[in-house]
DNA sequence: GATTAGCACTCACCGAGGAAGAGTGCTAAC
DNA sequence: GTTAGCACTCTTCCTCGGTGAGTGCTAATC
């Protein structure tokens, strides 16, 4: 869409001011407040022009203008201003989260609080998914019939479960499982250990077929296992920032809203689209009908250059867009760098 | 404090009422509803009683009366009704949890979702604390200069975590502390674990000089992990219902709500009475100021009659109380019941 | 003496009506 | 092309009277 620069002026302004007072905005309140050295007349004509694009609309007559989601994309593309994040930002940032990177969640959580306090929004964090490699896999003895398994991943992350392994099985033969495992498909991804894996183990013991039916069994509940912890969860932080934006001032939008908060699936869904990098997603842009008045700005983070996860900020389209962005960017780059760090492995 | 029949009939009715329709109850509705056998005046007489004596109040004038934090006090420790759950629901929550037996937080928060559906109140379950023993300790190689400890728990949860070693140690001298560990501590309390753990290992090893500054340290960041997972967390759930609450029509008081219900440890302090069994704490009863016009019913379960944890529920003080009292007791019960079951050990 | 009918009174709630104010669109002049 | 002027629209806010629910009091009744 081509439009002429005082056009685009007069958009810019338009969606600033609302984003700012929220109050739609006004041929005078534009002339007042933006020096574009034009009369209200003027502008109101630009307005209508803009209107007809389809960029800005009207709740009602005697109202001004607010910007339409097309008028929201277009001054994310094309008209924002770049914000710098103050020092101070920075500092705490980076302070805030190397002091608590002890454990995987409490990073996520920890994230989550500091963008939501940050920005004044409500925070989506996604646990890196570990789509990764087993490392390692070692079996604990429990109680009669269930077995400790432990999970070392690529990413770090140690993981435990109980299975069922039956009474027929000796603390010798998980042994040879583990051994199997360890030998032939350390390094393989979760998803594809299902079918490689059954088919040596299979091999291997078709030897010692006492074993085989306990194990395969065994097997089977490994796997679901190793796909749960596959899933990523999504941490929420900052919900309640919503309430205070007057666009939620409605009960019943409030409680839509929260219905999505619920639901992590949904939340995973709105950081999960495939491209790297920064998404920002406006209004009916979402996949999601109830966020029809919401935005997100997500972005994906690294851990040695390979598994990602995401963060986000979910606010009103009237949200600050260039402030929002800027945090998350520096958010996602300062995570990665810390994880990386954290996770550096020789393998 | 004494009151007649008549009264008490009276108190009864307003606060059903009032229960069922959250709106003031008048005179008139009393008499017409509710069998009494005497005239609106004559309730009036009684109701202006029962106002002087604390039990029920006035919105304003011309309205009907409400019953206060007193008044449901009295209700629900002389005057309501048992009753009894359907076998349909009692089927439904028994069937429901024995599915999801896997994972101690899938419990959790599925016996949250399922309280707050049946209710449709907000629900709170306190995962069984872990102050209790250590069972038993394994050690597994990691990464140079770490390793994973895993720890068995006598309420049959296994927990993990990455400890530092730092380089000298060998794999067989962590073997010899857990040796140490699994034979003399076994089953020591978290809590104790810290003095008696270091005497011991202090003179067992007090022969082999070389290790022991390397391993008191180990023990040093054992001993905070053996205390950073003692905390249960709670799960909150089907906070959404209290918006479906008339009371909570106001977005200031939905603000309040949910930012004690964003705060974990307000949360658990609500759970966290002395006292094991029933509680019931009425609107200003609870410690939490914003709380005064919720109520909390909570109740405590066991884990072979030793950890415990607890459930409840919280709505507005205007709940269905008996209804409630039956669902949590039931729910306390039928958990202990599986939860025994599931995790009874021979040690 | 307890109960009740009758009645005046209070007060929240609701909808109508009207004033104020913000903002527009149009027209005519610059 | 720009702007001043003006009529017009529409929301917001306030006021005001009517309505109805419910009370408290008084006097009559059981």
């Amino acid at each position: 869409m081509q439009i002429d620069e005082r056009k685009q002026k007069i958009l810019k302004a338009i969606v600033q001011d609302y984003i700012a007072t929220a109050e739609p905005v006004g041929s005078r309140t534009i002339s007042k407040k933006f020096e574009l050295g034009v009369s209200p007349a003027t502008i109101r004509n630009e307005m209508s022009d803009l209107e007809e694009m389809g960029l800005i609309e009207q709740p009602h007559t005697s109202a001004g203008r607010i910007p339409s989601d097309a008028g929201y994309r277009y001054y994310v593309d094309y008209l924002m201003d770049p914000v710098q994040l103050s020092e101070d930002d920075k500092k705490k940032i980076n302070k805030e989260i190397s002091t608590r990177l002890n454990e995987i969640h409490e990073v996520m959580e920890y994230t989550g609080k500091l963008i939501s306090q940050v920005t004044c929004l409500t925070s989506l964090v996604l646990e890196p998914k570990t789509k990764n490699s087993v490392l390692k896999l070692h079996f604990l003895p429990y109680e009669e019939g269930k077995a400790i398994m432990v999970m070392v991943k690529d990413n770090g992350k140690v993981e435990n479960s109980v299975v069922d392994i039956g009474e027929d099985i000796t603390p010798e033969e998980l042994q040879i499982l583990a051994n199997i495992f360890n030998e032939k498909m350390s390094g393989t991804k979760a998803q594809d250990i299902k079918t490689v894996l059954l088919r040596e183990i299979y091999g291997e013991l078709s030897r010692k077929r006492r074993m085989l039916d306990g194990i395969l069994g065994i097997l089977g509940r490994m796997v679901n296992e190793f796909e749960e912890v596959d899933e990523g969860k999504v941490y929420l932080g900052g919900a309640l920032n919503m309430l205070n934006q007057p666009e939620f001032r409605d009960l019943d939008k409030v409680k839509d809203l929260f219905q999505v908060f619920e639901e992590s699936n949904k939340l995973k869904e709105l950081l999960n689209h495939d491209q790297q990098g920064l998404n920002i997603s406006i209004g009916s842009e979402n996949i999601e009908q109830v966020l029809k008045d919401c935005s997100i700005i997500s972005a994906t983070y690294h851990i040695n250059g390979k598994q990602i996860g995401s963060i986000g900020v979910l606010g009103p389209t009237r949200m600050d867009y260039s402030r929002a962005i800027t945090i998350v960017d520096y958010m996602t780059k300062s995570l990665t760098e810390m994880l990386t760090k954290k996770y550096r492995r020789t393998k």
